[in-house]
DNA sequence: ATACGTCTACTTGTATGCATGCTGCGCGTC
DNA sequence: GACGCGCAGCATGCATACAAGTAGACGTAT
């Protein structure tokens, strides 16, 4: 039992993450076959992560059971986000009460870094520390649950959400917010704090709407190629092709 | 390919119920040939439902990575509910605005049944409508992840919450509660529908979790055995198995 | 030319065989 | 008697073979 990632986990994150980009075009069938002969791996890992995709929403079986790549509207991705802005700021709520100290100093470096990362311009470290600082604070929930489901939703978005990045002036906005947010949890205050991230969710949604309504469909029909061989060929599996 | 349930769905559902019914002791191990044997049929489906009951929570991995029904804490059902109590009430309050009058009137028709049951004392039909109420209440709410969210927070409490159905006073303020919140939506007041909604979470917690605390483990090890061969044994399996 | 029927090819579902890594137990040695 | 090493059984992970159903294509008849 390889401790090491399983070929299903590997296939899993490799065809999810190739979905959130947007490098597999929404409605693409995923044959198990297909995606097994493109893997250069058998059918039962396949079947594995695939259920998996199904069962998080980034695919979907169409009306003849084939499972095809989820086609994401612009009305999910709102409802996504007022989910998001119901639920974080919640999380926030909660984590006034309830953050350490040790959270909230591990709070303070990231906003150190996030100020940095502003003032390079690097807009990966910023996605990062964003990614990073949420975190914190949704762990500081201490609602398992909570956190998972936030988590969830955040996936979903994850590919929509590149596109709304924003300008610098929305950029420095948000790491005011942060630091602005830190200094509420600091100071006990759920209700200022759950207020603070909910107008910055709000915020953000008008944004990325607006962005998604200019996105233009880009048709490539066998990207499934693309993803292929790339599956180190552990022992056991050259093994069994040789 | 059988249009019909799946094995793996089969199986699926059956193990889930059994969990949910606290007939499977918590931290029971889940081993795929031990329930492939109890149920007759071969490890693949097995292993598809139970990668399901993981990813949905209803089952864990130990230190060891074996599958073990899951441990259900007093604290992660207080979380559970307090999801609910935050995610409903939204949900009451988009329904407000969104419900349409089809489904206005086929509230009002549970809720007649609502009261009939009430008074025939027909707790098995109370349970039924109030998860029909709920349901109705919820997907006018027209937000299909919210939907997803909310069943499987019920779900989880599926089993639990059978605890809660409380005495005869309890259970007419349930009937009542229903039939005040259809008004509400009817009046179009969604802050005054979630409000009521909330509340009735919130008292329902807090029977609930009284009841837990005095609830004792009843451990049963081998339950899997009397999870045998009820599976209908479809022609396919027949075959393979004569 | 169109419509209907049949057949083929492909899809998913299931079973089973095999390899590998872990666990726990027994045996040997100190 | 206790500690450590090795071996066997057993767990999961993967591959592959098989079954059955479906959809689409092709041919034929009207």
């Amino acid at each position: 039992m390889s401790r090491r990632t399983s070929i299903a986990d590997q296939v899993y994150r490799r065809l999810r993450t190739a979905i959130t980009d947007q490098r597999l075009e929404p409605g693409l069938p995923l044959g198990e076959n297909d995606v097994a002969r493109a893997m250069g791996v058998s059918r039962t890992p396949i079947r594995e992560a695939l259920s998996r995709l199904e069962l998080e929403g980034f695919a979907a079986r169409d009306e003849s059971g084939r499972l095809t790549v989820v086609r994401v509207t612009a009305e999910q991705v709102a409802d996504l986000f007022d989910l998001r802005s119901l639920l974080e700021p919640y999380a926030a709520e909660l984590a006034a009460e309830r953050i350490s100290d040790q959270e909230l100093a591990a709070l303070d470096r990231e906003i150190t870094a996030d100020t940095a990362a502003l003032e390079r311009g690097d807009i990966e470290a910023l996605a990062e520390l964003n990614q990073r600082i949420h975190d914190i604070v949704l762990t500081a929930s201490r609602n398992r649950m909570l956190v998972e489901l936030v988590n969830d939703l955040r996936q979903r978005l994850a590919g929509v959400a590149a596109f709304a990045v924003g300008d610098a002036a929305e950029r420095a906005h948000f790491v005011d917010d942060h630091s602005r947010l830190a200094a509420l949890l600091r100071a006990g205050d759920g209700v200022g704090a759950a207020r603070l991230l909910r107008h910055h969710l709000e915020g953000a949604r008008d944004v990325l709407l607006a962005s998604i309504a200019e996105k233009d469909t880009d048709p490539e029909v066998d990207a499934l190629a693309r993803l292929l061989q790339p599956l180190p060929a552990s022992e056991a599996t050259r093994k069994a092709l040789t």
